[in-house]
DNA sequence: GTCTATAGAGTGATAGAC
DNA sequence: GTCTATCACTCTATAGAC
């Protein structure tokens, strides 16, 4: 990809992300980019062609990301995968924040985006059942428990950046995200996965408080 | 209120869950309604006007109906009063859906709506806190843990229209959100909690699991 | 109260010179 | 590849007749 192209992506994703995708027109791209719109055009024929290459971006970093990791999941490694994981919610923040406009008016994205999904749930979900084989996390007291948890935790961790734009909280996201994640498994737990726990945040008092 | 300016008001508050408050222009609320653009800004002098309105709307609505609830709650109680919550969610989903647009082109609005949330998650932490002593949930295990179930809690109710949607599921909201709602709780409560539930429950083979 | 007509500022996208 | 100029359109809001 030329320089350019390259330029012309940063420059919409960092736009993106500060305005809303919505919010912000191809002559603002351009501009900040430093060419003018014909310029842009010639690069890029429409909007939906600049957002489509920036969730190619997106798709990619996710499994380079997810091809990275190790495969044995323990407390501590899942506590550390879970920093890039939050980190790209973050990067490209708009796309979650404007993801129901985003699909709206591009079927397309949608439906990659709805798969991509449905794959992330079952990741998690492969995350918790192994976790149980190893002990850390206590079996299934009824059938579907472990669904509902995954489909929570995705939950979790793509609407957190959401709550908190709304609500005005300005935090550490990263550090914030993670503890309600850690909160939410906590019941599930067993007494070994609690102790492992305890140890990833023995040098603070406790798993932080909601700031109420 | 005129009569005129509460048609105005439903065509609103319809085209605004259709389409988007975005996508929605006062032609097509005047269109809809069956008078002029000029009657309309005669009504409602801006498009803010019409979304501050429809906030007041929600909120009058939000009020009457906490009023009118039983001041104790069982887990029968509370399982029939999340029926009405979660209907308003759905009858002015545009507002939450949307909220992150709203809130960026409305200051006022942002930060009525930002106290409104806070007294939710304590309203959800309150109804926690009566239920340990009723004896249907467990005390608290570590310091702020029902904080954060609150806050999950409130997260799960206010994004669960906006997940279904991005996932293109159509299931029966009401029944999977209050699902949602329960299998979260469910490894807080006492044995005397969990017995209520069943109760309520017990015509199902168990708490719906997610598809998938 | 209700209408038509239009101002004025945006938007995405393109034509054509260099 | 890059530019300027412009088309064709949509939007909110208002002016002024009835």
């Amino acid at each position: 990809m030329s320089l350019t192209k390259q330029k012309i992506l940063k420059a919409a994703v960092d736009l993106f992300n500060q305005k809303g995708y919505v919010n912000v027109s191809i002559r603002d791209i351009a501009s900040s980019t430093g060419i003018s719109v014909g310029n842009l055009s010639y690069h890029f024929n429409t909007k939906a062609a600049i957002l489509e290459n920036i969730y190619q971006q997106i798709i990619t970093e996710r499994n380079s990301l997810l091809s990275g990791i190790q495969l044995i999941p323990t407390v501590k490694t899942i506590h550390e995968q879970l920093s890039p994981i939050i980190g790209l919610y973050q990067k490209y923040q708009f796309f979650y924040l404007d993801i129901l406009e985003i699909i709206r008016a591009n079927p397309k994205i949608a439906k990659l985006h709805r798969t991509h999904i449905q794959t992330q749930i079952q990741y998690i979900k492969a995350v918790l059942d192994y976790s149980v084989e190893t002990g850390n996390m206590l079996p299934e007291s009824h059938k579907g428990q472990y669904q509902h948890l995954s489909h929570t935790l995705w939950m979790l961790l793509s609407f957190w950046l959401h709550q908190q734009k709304i609500r005005a909280k300005e935090g550490n996201y990263l550090h914030e995200a993670r503890s309600a994640v850690w909160n939410l498994v906590i019941p599930y737990l067993s007494d070994k996965g609690k102790k492992n726990l305890h140890t990833i945040y023995e040098k603070q008092y406790t798993i932080s408080n909601p700031k109420s």
